[in-house]
DNA sequence: CTGAAAGCGCTTACAG
DNA sequence: CTGAAAGCGCTTACAG
């Protein structure tokens, strides 16, 4: 019924060793003897039991993952480190190694000093969310050279060679923000867009956020558009934010309803509470502390979550069914849009 | 380091047969020898290794499920039973085996005929959704006579002895409805709550959908509430909710909004596309074909999934962790109550 | 009631 | 370049 590695050495008249060397393209084997058992393997649909091949084998598949380290400032990429754990524990029986190689997202070098020592250590797979583009991009050159599959998580680079991409698309979150925003305001008055951001953190997201946000009025014909109008901060401090969305307030009457476009949210929520602005409708991104505060507190109304922790989880499981079981992966894996409010809120943490 | 049953075997002085035998509580070791070996069990911490569990053993892991079917009107039944069968090929390296019990929902001899054929099978274990109530408690006592494990899925028994529930939680979820109410009304004229039902479909459901959406007016203080008219439907043909509703909308003038209490809400959206009133913010449940039909056309804003197949899916694999891995498992394992609309659809289509 | 031995399907030194 | 044998940790008849 099920073919053995026994069966394929019996047809090819050869020992199991030899078939053990040409499924793991050992280079120890005769070009006669290897591509005669490889058209046998594929004749027969072998299929390797890889309960039995974890059992036997003594060496653990390890996972190198490249993403940017967490501070108590911005702890987004605790969760995504966290998921990638909890998928490896559930797969602990078949002898997993997870080794975090975590740079600062604010510091080119530092990437390029990790991906080096993460490239000496030979993984058998790597996990990488770019943050720098173009520096990705060449590492992910390398691993190509070095025959090492990789993922790329959070944020989609298309690389040619990449197994998959694990993330949102950002665009369509923005469409999903902004039919949020139409229920409340009907399409009435101005709403704000805010993006901010110290340097280029999380750019190429805000960009398409901001995009698909404008997109999802352009193509509504008929209704009430609002007016909308776009601004950029680039720091993340209260005060500087507080100048900023006040002075808006001050230039513009009528605003309904303000998008933020990252996870900041917390700081215009702050600016709308303290003055007492109970009819603005807010919608940001990220279940992160002080952002559930507000929502709690009903200053924020929803919230769209980038489910870090599922990002993680499902980025090592993909690579793990794709190498070890043979299972090939969705070119994109797109983590659901979650819509967060009070009320369901309890269920969305981990 | 890891411990073997050879290494409990040695400290305990008998052979590593006689280990399996008191590990899996079969009868035929002697008491003096059974405590003996359990205390050196616990005190070594032993834990024993699934792939080499399941690579020695012949014996399959059999699984029953008792579910209502399918039928061409009513799809929902069948996202669990997909569910439960995408767990066990992801599970299908550890010889499991699923036996569908299914039986007609309106029909409670079927039910009863199927429990007592799904008890001579002598099943490891069982995953069952409750629509009898009464007859599903006395068929979960009945597993525990036969120490068979059971879970239950999608309508919370409380049953003493299940393992879990895996499901939603259907008050909570009312309440997410009547904050997008609150959203798109803001509080002004009035909601109807439909509930659509024959017989006792899904009556518990409704019931807590109903009573989550009016506890979250009662809990606003000061802000404007909406007056909510509630009314139950007995039959589902078009034409009667048709004239239902349209005496609603006779009776009652400012209606601004419906929230239908289950995935019956196609029917009323056809009502409202029919007659053309484009300003009715409709909320409801599940996305089931018809449904997403009228999401896609702005009839329907929202609807609330109750995500079945990762209901069925997580019973599965919770069922599978408890029993094989020895993970004690969440006494109530609570789906996300997600929020879906046109924007976000895509990503959460199978 | 208990033990010795073979086996699950694959991998890994080792010998040639 | 290839094979024979031992081993991964557990389970299962079989013999006593």
């Amino acid at each position: 019924m099920k073919i053995r590695i026994k069966d394929i050495a019996d047809r090819a008249g050869v020992s199991t060793g030899t078939i053990d060397r040409v499924i793991h393209g050992r280079e120890e084997v005769s070009p006669g003897t290897r591509s005669r058992v490889l058209s046998i393997l594929k004749e027969m649909r072998y299929e390797p039991d890889i309960l039995a091949s974890s059992l036997a084998s003594r060496r653990p598949f390890r996972i190198a993952v490249l993403i940017p380290f967490h501070t108590p400032e911005n702890w987004f990429w605790k969760d995504p480190m966290n998921g990638i754990n909890n998928a490896c524990s559930e797969l602990n029986h078949f002898r997993i190694e997870v080794k975090e190689f975590l740079y600062d997202q604010f510091d080119k070098n530092g990437f390029l000093e990790k991906s080096v020592e993460l490239l000496e250590s030979f993984p058998d797979a790597v996990i990488a969310a770019p943050v720098f583009n173009h520096e990705t991009r060449e590492f992910f050159d390398r691993c190509h050279e070095q025959s090492i599959p990789f993922i790329s998580m959070n944020d989609n680079i298309r690389h040619p060679e990449q197994v998959a991409y694990v993330g949102q698309d950002p665009r369509q979150s923005g469409a999903v923000a902004a039919q949020l925003m139409k229920t409340g305001t009907n399409g009435q008055g101005k709403i704000l867009v805010i993006s901010i951001a110290r340097d280029m953190d999380n750019y190429n997201h805000i960009l398409n956020r901001e995009k698909g946000f404008r997109e999802y009025w352009e193509k509504l014909n008929g209704s009430a558009v609002p007016e909308i109008i776009t601004r950029a901060i680039p720091k993340d401090t209260y005060n500087y934010i507080k100048r900023t969305i006040g002075g808006m307030f001050e230039e513009f009457s009528d605003i309904r309803g303000i998008f933020v476009t990252n996870s900041r949210v917390y700081q215009v929520a702050r600016f709308l509470h303290n003055t007492e602005q109970k009819n603005i409708m807010l919608v940001g991104y990220d279940l992160i502390n002080p952002n559930i505060k507000y929502l709690n507190n009903d200053t924020i109304d929803y919230l769209i979550s980038q489910k870090p922790h599922e990002q993680g989880y499902k980025a090592l499981m993909t690579i793990f069914n794709a190498l070890r079981l043979n299972k090939k992966p969705t070119p994109e894996l797109l983590i659901p849009i979650d819509i967060i409010c009070k009320e369901n809120l309890c269920c969305y943490q981990v």
